[in-house]
DNA sequence: GCGGATCAC
DNA sequence: TATGGTGATCCGC
């Protein structure tokens, strides 16, 4: 297992790549000397005092803690692979990848053994597994396979949220309270509500062919983690009670936090805190040593306290859009020039897609050596059109390359978005592109492979075959889906669209 | 508002 | 030989 990271190492060390990493991880190293010698600085009065403030803080957070609600995370296994994999029986027993050659999306589990994660290059994966199959990115098929593990949610809470094609976040109270209401037997609201994600996971299963893990919890930071707990094709329930919580969260790798990532888990790791636990202990120091937000995100993370209320969705609207493109790296200015318009005229499809306007243009680029710099522009009038966002980069490209240094990377990024005038905005966008790109030339159903005559009546028809067909396992946490069981009630209508937003964990707190 | 960093997937 | 693309947020200016 060692020799992982040695083979990684050694596949690495010399490159423009590797060299940017180190400088990097320097950085990161001297930030953390500061932060200890200000850590050594501190008087025993001083960090006493501070963990008195944060005591108020967590009172504060222990007062507003709501551990009424039922909300699941539900994550796909191994999603890309698992889609090819079904595709393509042969692929099923052997060590394979999603991606190319220089880049991975993810691996399937028996490539995972051998150390090949996503975000590797492929040459490296070979190394590390030379068996290592490398089958290439299919969007449109993913895409698909989510729309149909979308509807199946749609099902237990018409107001989920997805974060990615793979996962989403769904609040069941009311759906347990419901079937309450029913005939449950001698069944505790904490087991229906396990047993309604069982359900709703084999349901995902009949109609994908691809397996699902999930996790319950008392609110989304919480399922979050508690979906990873039974990977793959498992689920595992947290009871929704302070002792159970705080007992979960204590011996917990503060990493496994959804906004805790590999600088601050670095940081954290200086002041001898690695688990969630150890966040509360050293509560102190952390007053002393982070940023107000960090604070409170880190208090959450030891308390397992996130937020009670759902963020409304109504507010909730796309920030900015991108496009970006990496190449052998050149200095060659009419090439980049040339790459450039290709970019903005890419970028003024997608946003009169989605029927937008950006009123702040960025360029943004990467040298050879993998510096990132970025170059934004505030035009008077917000644009979609691919000449205006030319005029805005194109300058900047210019004195960027001034400078010498080829590039590898070059994108276009547009902000302060507006609606764009007498469009329904992205809403519709949306639809156009489900509809119109997708191709599929029948619309065949997954399950009973009957065919509709439109997407709406498919819809429509696969809700009804998956209540008139078995239902899933309700079994405790973990274990593979296969029970045959009764489905949920119906819940007619295509799934909609609209998300509602569960904050995730360190997002944006807003006013004190 | 800008630019760099960090994070997630 | 060779290390991705999209979107969001936060910090310190
Ligand atoms: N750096 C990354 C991480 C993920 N993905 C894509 C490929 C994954 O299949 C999908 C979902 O990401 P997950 O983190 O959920 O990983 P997987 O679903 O592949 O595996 P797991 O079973 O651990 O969830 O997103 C990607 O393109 N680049
Ligand atoms: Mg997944
Ligand atoms: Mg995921």
């Amino acid at each position: 297992m060692i020799q992982i990271f040695q083979i990684i190492e050694e596949a690495s060390r010399g490159s423009k790549f590797y060299n940017h990493k180190k400088q990097r991880q320097e950085k990161i190293d001297e930030r953390i000397r500061r932060m200890l010698e200000l850590k050594d600085s501190f008087t025993p009065e001083q960090i006493t005092r501070a963990e008195a403030q944060m005591d108020a803080l967590t009172a504060q957070l222990e007062q507003s803690r709501d551990l009424s609600r039922f909300i699941v995370h539900v994550d796909m296994d191994a999603f890309y692979a698992a889609v090819e994999m079904r595709d393509r029986p042969e692929l099923r027993d052997v060590p394979m990848a999603v991606g190319s050659n220089s880049m991975l999306s993810t691996s399937n589990y028996a490539a995972r053994k051998f150390g090949v994660r996503a975000a590797m290059p492929g040459f490296i994966g070979r190394k590390l597994c030379p068996q290592l199959v490398i089958v290439p990115c299919d969007f449109e098929k993913y895409r698909a396979a989510s729309q149909l593990v979308q509807q199946v949610m749609a099902r237990y809470d018409p107001d989920f949220s997805m974060v990615s094609l793979d996962e989403g976040y769904l609040d069941i109270t009311d759906r347990v309270a419901t079937e309450m209401d029913g005939d449950t037997g001698d069944q505790t609201e904490d087991e229906v509500a396990q047993r309604l994600v069982g359900e709703m996971r084999a349901e995902i299963c009949r109609l994908t062919r691809l397996t699902a893990s999930a996790g319950i919890a008392a609110n989304g930071m919480l399922a979050k983690i508690c979906s990873d707990q039974n990977k793959p094709d498992g689920q595992f329930f947290l009871p929704r009670e302070r002792p159970a919580v705080l007992d979960f969260l204590r011996e917990l790798p503060v990493r496994k936090v959804s906004g805790i990532g590999n600088v601050l888990s670095q940081q954290l790791a200086a002041l001898e805190v690695t688990r969630c636990g150890e966040l509360l202990e050293r509560r102190g120091l952390v007053r002393l040593l982070f940023s107000e937000c960090t604070q409170l995100s880190l208090m959450r993370a030891g308390l397992g306290a996130d937020p009670p209320g759902v963020g409304r969705d109504e507010d909730s609207h796309q920030k900015s859009v991108s496009t970006e493109t990496t190449f052998a790296a050149t200095a060659d200015s009419a090439q980049l020039s040339e790459l450039l318009g290709e970019l903005c005229q890419q970028l003024s499809e997608d946003l009169r897609r989605k029927g937008l306007r950006g009123r702040t243009v960025t360029l943004k680029l990467k040298t050879s050596s993998f510096v990132v710099r970025s170059r934004a522009t505030t035009l008077a009038e917000p644009t979609s059109t691919a000449a205006a966002l030319l005029a805005a980069t194109r300058p900047a490209l210019a004195r960027e390359l001034s400078a010498g240094e080829p590039l590898r990377l070059l994108g276009v990024r547009a902000s302060a978005l507006v609606a764009a005038e007498g469009a329904a905005g992205p809403r519709q966008a949306t639809l156009t592109e489900m509809t119109g790109r997708a191709a599929a030339p029948r619309h065949e159903c997954p399950v009973c492979g009957r065919t509709a005559g439109s997407l709406a009546e498919l819809s429509a028809h696969v809700e009804r075959c998956l209540d008139g067909e078995a239902g899933g396992g309700g079994e405790q946490n973990g274990g593979p889906v296969g029970g045959q069981k009764r489905p949920p009630a119906p819940h007619s209508g295509l799934p909609r669209t609209k998300h509602k937003r569960i904050d995730s964990f360190f997002t944006a707190v807003k006013r004190s």
